[in-house]
DNA sequence: GCGTCACATGTACCGTAGTACATGTTCTAG
DNA sequence: CTAGAACATGTACTACGGTACATGTGACGC
């Protein structure tokens, strides 16, 4: 029941339609909470049946922004402050980890190596962001402020997922063919070529 | 599709019942991946109709015990090395972080110290293991390095997730009753009071 | 001998997530 | 002026996870 609330909660910063939702939800959110656009439109809906949103306007090509009522914003600010925490982290490769004796090394090596290559890239994509928004590229509103907040989560875990799988790969199935990385030497500062992530607001095309 | 091939991982380890497999799968994957009884007893019979697991012995109490057939063990070996590698990581508190901007100050500082508090204690919980683990109180079989290795990734997301409540909490919310905190005087080491989590095989009670 | 606990397995139902498919509209580049 | 991309919204179906409810069995203490 978290679509609900992150609809509400991103309209909270402005109404916006279910198609400018989803691309928000992509690109914000699109590896950590991902939604697709036919849960939107229907979600969108039954909020908007239940009084928590309202049509604020109609444009071009039948679009339908939709802003927040107070009951939502009281729906939303009760959830933040009094709704249950669901503290499952559900990390598919954390699954796999516990099955990693049924491998070959060579095939575990090279499944380490790519998960530490990947875990890292996104680290570097969430820092870039990161750094973007502390040289005060995108502005200083108090959602820009949570925005942080939420992308330093985003570089931390990825950070330590990268570390981890490097560590494991030394760990689990050393090579003797290379020297075995410590964490110090795996920082993610990563060169890495990365595609920025495009964090700004989708603007509103009435 | 993740319970099939963990409860054909798990099974891979020796053969184990439906209700031994609720049970470690509540043990070893509770925060991370949890399953249901109903869901572990369907997908059994599922597995045992597909031929990848079979019956291996039938003891008091209905009990029914099962064991991998080679074409499961197949089965769960391509997973691991040719199956697609799901990496995105559901964790409910990156949502709300982005909707900080819509607590009381005070309501966000006891929220985030709430979450400091049960990441840090999970953390702590994960890491009792892996010691009992370096010391040896385990054994080592190849399965228990696995489990090392996940155990590990627990403990380095749990740090990573109580010293950003912590960072979060400084950043956000700074309280001005009480000295601003850096990451590093908020090691997760923790004299917390943790209930060890027992990762012992299940005993076969046939 | 009886109550209670842990063992052990299941059915039924609901809500949500994900995928495939379908359709209409405006803008823009060639 | 037309092809294609991007905008915009939806239906239908499938898979999966979670909760509630239901039932039977063996062990153990009193």
């Amino acid at each position: 029941m978290s679509l609900r609330h992150g609809l509400l909660g991103l309209l909270a910063e402005g109404p916006a339609s279910g198609y400018d939702l989803a691309r928000r939800f992509q690109e914000v959110l699109g590896q950590v909470w991902p939604a697709q656009h036919p849960k939107i439109y229907a979600e969108l809906r039954r909020l908007a049946d239940e009084g928590l949103i309202e049509v604020d306007n109609e444009g071009p090509r039948r679009r339908k922004a939709y802003r927040v009522t107070d009951a939502g914003l009281t729906e939303i600010r009760r959830w933040l402050t009094t709704g249950e925490v669901d503290h499952t982290i559900r990390v598919q490769p954390l699954l796999r980890s516990l099955f990693f004796w049924l491998m070959e090394p060579d095939d575990l090596r090279r499944h380490l190596d790519e998960e530490a290559r990947f875990f890292a890239e996104s680290a570097a994509r969430y820092r870039a962001f990161a750094e973007a928004k502390d040289r005060g590229d995108y502005g200083d509103s108090p959602q820009m402020r949570s925005m942080r907040v939420t992308v330093e989560a985003g570089v931390r875990l990825y950070e330590a997922l990268a570390q981890w799988a490097t560590w494991a790969a030394a760990t689990v199935a050393p090579a003797a063919d290379r020297p075995i990385a410590t964490d110090a030497e795996v920082e993610t500062d990563a060169e890495v070529e990365t595609e920025a992530l495009d964090f700004r607001r989708v603007p509103h095309r009435p």
